[in-house]
RNA sequence: UGGGGCGUCGCCAAGUGGUAAGGCACGAGACUUUGGAUCUCGCAUUCGGAGGUUCGAAUCCUCCCGCCCCAACCA
């Protein structure tokens, strides 16, 4: 793991006997799912504990029972362990902690440190005053201990409705920091909660809530995100007046990645909103949404570590993700072939219903793959992409009187086009070499180009999902006057294809398997619609494609 | 406007007084039965700006500029 800022902290702990351990935790908030932001504070968090012998909790920070769900919890767990982390037995909640929570507020109030107050909302934001000039201290501030007690006794006995009353911590309405001024503990609260029901009807603050719940499980390193340096002060404060376990909040930056959005709030609005299908939709920064889309978990860690780990925010360009999925796609992915828009190519040299075999390489990048036999036969279906009429400079697939190689198989010449009455090519008929069984070419003869095919006979059809960044734009978040960012998804971004030819090995594959189809990219067996019958794959991401540059150079 | 942070290559990011790592992207070339992969080479005389200290500054000092966060009974 490399090193940064927070690892060093973390050494100079360890080395001057601060802490003879570490412990860390990944502490979020079952209120939507996770993205991959998230995993960049889960990686960080798991991996620090395992780098440096420690351990990582993970915590669920559910204070605020209208906003979090039992179907979060569920899948945050998934996510977190798919990403290839275990928190063991370590599973928490800061819902166990309401009753500890509670006594303490009563402490702070014996200690004159805390009150009651009855100011609405409004009133509150308003004697909080603006950030250049002192605030107003409340009309209840100085209430009696006995009072406060008695008052916030009744709160927790439900005597009070919702927004009635709240508990605050009396420190100072003058503080330059707006957090220390008398910030807000205990909110009335008539909602039932995940886990705890009905038992509760006032809930903590995150401000009340977040510190003393680090401070119970003895987090030695407590690492959040850069909006939260501000509360820093009150999170010691509350600590230290409990006269309890000092963790040490240290804050980083969040990741920021081009061409999607991460904001919990705008993902649950594509979601509500169905412009995607669902948490899991692949074009959508989710974990969920990740797995489907077939980014492996190792790439996801490997991406995480190469970020870093820094106070700058920034926003970090899709391409180092994509480049750390094909890295790790390249090294593991079996190759096959599947010809997305078909188009026929006959053989006229070749017996109808003859059939030879070929070995096909299944994975070059790792000879442990073996090897996999591919029937070769007088109709086959290739690539349109791979046939032009009239090809420009630098094209090397088929055209009219040109030589081409079928991957694994011979080097053909195409003899013929077939049109149709539109004028649209729709067979390509060649002759093929019978020297160049397999593809070599024993004469020494140089053949630059070769294309992917599927023998007509053994072809599935499939259905293929085309992937691209949700935002053409790099910054959807900057949007223009009067533009609802929303309308800035790109309707290119999923592209739908039917009818795709596929080699037969991949009407087996199994969901979630990861698969090179070769020259076009990777692929992945769709984890909710697959199936042999009826095979769905969705691309992962496509492959480097220099030829796409040079047309682009080209214009 | 008060408080808190941050400014090193197009994007991340090392660097902590000794003379600008690395990755991605990009460009050039080699190799190639995936226009994939791999390999080689190139890519910041300069660190937001201006002064100053020093033999020596991205690193220290001063001033200035820019960007982000905070006025939920959200987290």
């Amino acid at each position: 793991m490399a090193s940064h800022f927070i690892a060093d902290i973390i050494e100079n702990d360890l080395a001057t006997g601060k802490h003879p351990t570490i412990r860390t935790r990944f502490p979020p908030e079952p209120n939507g799912y996770l993205h991959i932001g998230h995993a960049k504070s889960i990686c960080m968090n798991f991996g620090l504990a395992a780098k440096y012998g420690g351990t990582c909790n993970l915590r669920f920070d559910d204070t605020n029972p209208t906003k979090e769900e039992e179907e979060y919890v569920a899948s945050i767990r998934e996510d977190v362990r798919w990403l290839g982390f275990d928190w063991e037995e370590r599973e928490y909640y800061a819902s166990d902690y309401f009753e500890q929570l509670y006594l303490w507020a009563e402490q702070l109030i014996e200690a004159g440190k805390a009150y009651v107050d009855d100011l609405s909302v409004e009133e509150i934001r308003e004697h909080r005053g603006p950030w250049n000039a002192p605030g107003r201290e409340s009309p209840y501030r100085n209430r009696t201990v006995a009072e406060n007690l008695d008052l916030f006794r009744r709160m927790r006995a439900g005597e009070f409705p919702d927004g009635s009353r709240v508990l605050r911590a009396k420190i100072d309405m003058a503080a330059g920091n707006v957090n220390l001024r008398d910030p807000v503990m205990y909110r009335i609260l008539h909602a039932t909660h995940h886990r705890t029901g009905d038992a509760w009807c006032i809930y903590p603050m995150y401000d009340w809530a977040h510190g003393q719940s680090d401070s119970i499980e003895k987090i030695t390193h407590s690492i959040c995100t850069l909006e939260f340096e501000d509360h820093r002060p009150l999170y010691d404060w509350f600590v230290r007046e409990l006269g309890i376990w000092p963790p040490r909040q240290i804050e980083f930056a969040r990741l920021n990645l081009t061409h999607t959005v991460m904001s919990k709030r705008k993902l649950l609005r594509l979601v509500e909103e169905k412009v995607v299908a669902g948490w899991d939709d692949p074009r959508l920064p989710t974990i969920a949404g990740l797995r489907r889309r077939g980014y492996p978990p190792a790439a996801i860690r490997d991406f995480a570590e190469r970020i870093g780990v820094t106070k700058q925010e920034g926003t970090v360009e899709l391409a180092l993700l994509e480049h750390c999925v094909r890295e790790e796609l390249n090294r593991v992915a079996a190759r096959r072939m599947a010809v997305l828009r078909p188009l026929r190519l006959t053989i006229v040299d070749w017996p109808e219903g003859e059939f030879e075999e070929l070995a096909a390489i299944n994975n070059p990048e790792d000879e442990t793959a073996g090897t996999r036999p591919v029937r070769f036969g007088r109709d086959l279906w290739i690539e349109r992409d791979d046939f032009l009429e009239e090809p420009p400079k630098k094209y090397f697939r088929l055209a009219p009187g040109r030589e081409v190689r079928l991957r694994w198989g011979y080097v053909v010449k195409c003899v013929e086009v077939v049109k149709d009455a539109a004028g649209e090519v729709v067979e390509v008929r060649c002759t093929h070499d019978p020297a160049t069984k397999g593809g070599g070419t024993p004469d020494g003869r140089r053949v630059q180009g070769t294309i992917h095919w599927v023998a007509a006979a053994d072809a599935v059809d499939a259905e293929v999902r085309l992937y691209n960044p949700l935002f053409a734009a790099a910054d959807p978040d900057d949007v223009p006057d009067g533009v609802d960012w929303i309308t800035l998804v790109d309707p290119g971004s999923l592209e739908i294809l039917a009818g795709c030819k596929v080699e037969p090995a991949l009407a087996t594959a199994a969901p979630g398997d990861r698969i090179q189809f070769e020259r076009t990219g990777y692929f992945t067996a769709d984890l909710a619609d697959h199936t042999p019958e009826r095979p769905v794959f969705n691309r992962t991401v496509t492959l480097r494609d220099s030829w796409a540059k040079e047309q682009k150079k080209a214009g």
